[in-house]
DNA sequence: CCTTTTTATGTCACGACGTGATATAGTCGA
DNA sequence: TCGACTATATCACGTCGTGACATAAAAAGG
């Protein structure tokens, strides 16, 4: 699948994608990324197991993420180049909420 | 709906959501919202007929929004205090995201 | 040693959501 | 009058996150 179409399926992100794929420049298994994105939004987001294993098989079949490592118990993933230029174009869109939520903010105070 | 159960249903907030409750601090109808999301988001996001006029209607009986003006072709809608609530509490998890997003693209570059 | 908790993955039904097509109709300028 | 724009509504479709259920190995604790 090409960079293009992977933009227009992929941005906007949820909340949920962009978690596991900013957990994924490190390389960890499904198990552990549900750990780390607790730690990273301090309990705010727990991912649901059928969320984590379903979103990372589809993130594999689009080329998004690749397998780093195979282990018994343990299907290790680390973000692809693709995914990376995923992760830029959906934080330009991040600034973008991020700077029309504080006009907002502004507008009422 | 108290507040609680609105807060768990409407926050995260998808994109949508956000742009059309951003656009009803100030008194608006659904195609107006369209014109107005248009604008802010530079043309980057469109939304379609289907997504306007479903929200508002869910909205409105979820007493998010409320009828502003109902004139023959143009219903106008305006947020409502509870909307306000959920905004604080949306606005909250975006400064989330966009700190974390921040994070990511110091560690690759 | 046995039991409980934690780690770890997978599948499935469910409800919610955004999209785009289709339909309908009034307004306004050329 | 004729097309472009304004304005709302409904529907089928595909996608998504959730939580329940299932399975099982490892680790911790008594």
């Amino acid at each position: 699948m090409d960079i293009q179409k992977l933009l227009k399926k992929y941005v906007p992100m949820t909340e949920t994608a962009f978690y596991i794929l900013l957990s994924l420049t490190e390389p960890r298994h499904g198990y552990g990324i549900i750990k780390h994105v607790e730690e990273i939004t301090v309990g705010r987001l727990s991912l649901g197991s059928g969320t984590i294993y379903g979103t990372l098989t589809k993130m594999q079949k689009d080329g998004v993420i690749t397998v780093f490592a195979d282990e018994q118990r343990k299907t290790v993933y680390e973000i692809t180049d693709a995914g990376k230029q995923l992760m830029q174009a959906e934080i330009r869109r991040i600034k973008e909420v991020h700077h029309n939520a504080i006009a907002f903010e502004e507008g009422f105070s």
